[in-house]
DNA sequence: TTTATTTACGAACGGTCGGTCGTTTTGTAG
DNA sequence: CTACAAAACGACCGACCGTTCGTAAATAAA
């Protein structure tokens, strides 16, 4: 008996399983991915999956928080450590998001953005979800503008939501321009947030040139 | 015989086809629009469509022209007509686009934007059919923003691909946004790129005002 | 009216999908 | 070694998919 109670053969625990499910969603779709083809991949027989999940559905909510995890695990908590606070962990939030998908972390673009688009119009347990990984993190792009303003970084006129907003808008557009039309859309997004932010900016903060 | 060359019966010519499966391929993915229910919505049977496209991929192909049509007929061309030159003319298109998924016009969202997203990992015609017309859609909008230049409405020194990308990422992360967060979405597209333009714009250019 | 041709249809094909079940294998305890 | 329970598997199910094909109906030509 393995320490999370059920798979034992090999190194097939539940976050294995996982680890291999998330770029397979992220390529294929979230509901495009295939129960029969992540077996395979993972050596194992279709059923096993449904001995851990009862079923398809509650496997595809276990990879949202799979990728969840991720997310905080490889953007928020290096950009929150990369800036104490203000206009500056404004900038890094940003370019750390833009950073993991420019290198490919993920083939098949933001798993996130991709799983929206595909479940928009598909009312379920699945797109509730995601609705609320959506409001969870425009809200915490929100409050970090409002810490900006806090700091005097930003006017006190500045609309926090908005600010979020067009930060948000900037980087989705990388991620589903970027296979298309290379990684000029990265510099796109990282030069219109620069000059945005210097150009609101009250205090002379520093952030980091631009190539 | 009619017109076009094959269908007969009652209003089921290529276009009537064509019409009555945009809205089903945008709800329900490109990829995921099913023959089957699309011949029942047109109450004819399935074989009937491979009798005038040769396969599932030509006729997906058809229905990305058939959007282009719909797109620039209710979108582009009513806002090339609102407005002749120059920055307001950028504005004029961000805000029919706005509108035009404000007033939901097509259940499901913005169909460009879910088949990009559907097929950004998917090498293959559908792909490339799309990229060309992402291409296409930047490159009008970036002659738009050089337009802007020329009539001395923008300073010169105004990167025109960058402000385009400004303007698509706004709108693209409205109709991504607005299925889940609420019309909202679509306040903070206007407001944001209204701020910029009016604080960028070097003439007197009176942009109308916003609620 | 008879003939020839086009057009739509129903049935069926092979394939993949999510999901279920009985059996065999594996690990552990006595 | 034996006995027992957990766990992994292969086979199978019904549903739906895109696609093909033979045939019947509708049209046009003679």
């Amino acid at each position: 008996m393995t320490e999370d109670g059920r798979l034992r053969r090999g190194e097939r625990t539940r976050t294995a399983v996982l680890d291999h499910a998330l770029p397979l969603a992220t390529t294929t779709g979230l509901d495009g991915l295939s129960l029969g083809r992540l077996a395979d991949t993972l050596g194992i027989s279709k059923s096993g999956l449904f001995a851990h999940w009862r079923s398809k559905e509650a496997l595809q909510l276990a990879v949202i928080d799979h990728a969840r995890r991720q997310w905080t695990d490889e953007v928020i908590r290096p950009a929150m450590a990369a800036a104490p606070r203000g206009v500056r962990r404004l900038w890094a939030v940003h370019d750390t998001r833009l950073a993991f998908y420019e290198q490919g972390r993920l083939p098949g673009g933001c798993f996130f953005a991709n799983a929206h688009f595909e479940f928009n119009a598909r009312p379920g347990p699945i797109r509730d979800r995601l609705a609320a990984e959506l409001a969870d993190w425009m809200t915490f792009l929100t409050g970090l503008t409002a810490d900006a303003i806090t700091t005097g970084d930003l006017p006190p006129a500045t609309d926090p939501a908005g600010l979020a907003y067009e930060i948000e808008s900037l980087g989705v557009c990388a991620v589903m321009q970027a296979p298309v039309l290379g990684p000029v859309t990265f510099q796109h997004a990282r030069h219109a947030l620069h000059e945005r932010l210097t150009a609101l900016t009250l205090t002379p903060t520093i952030l980091p040139e631009l190539p």
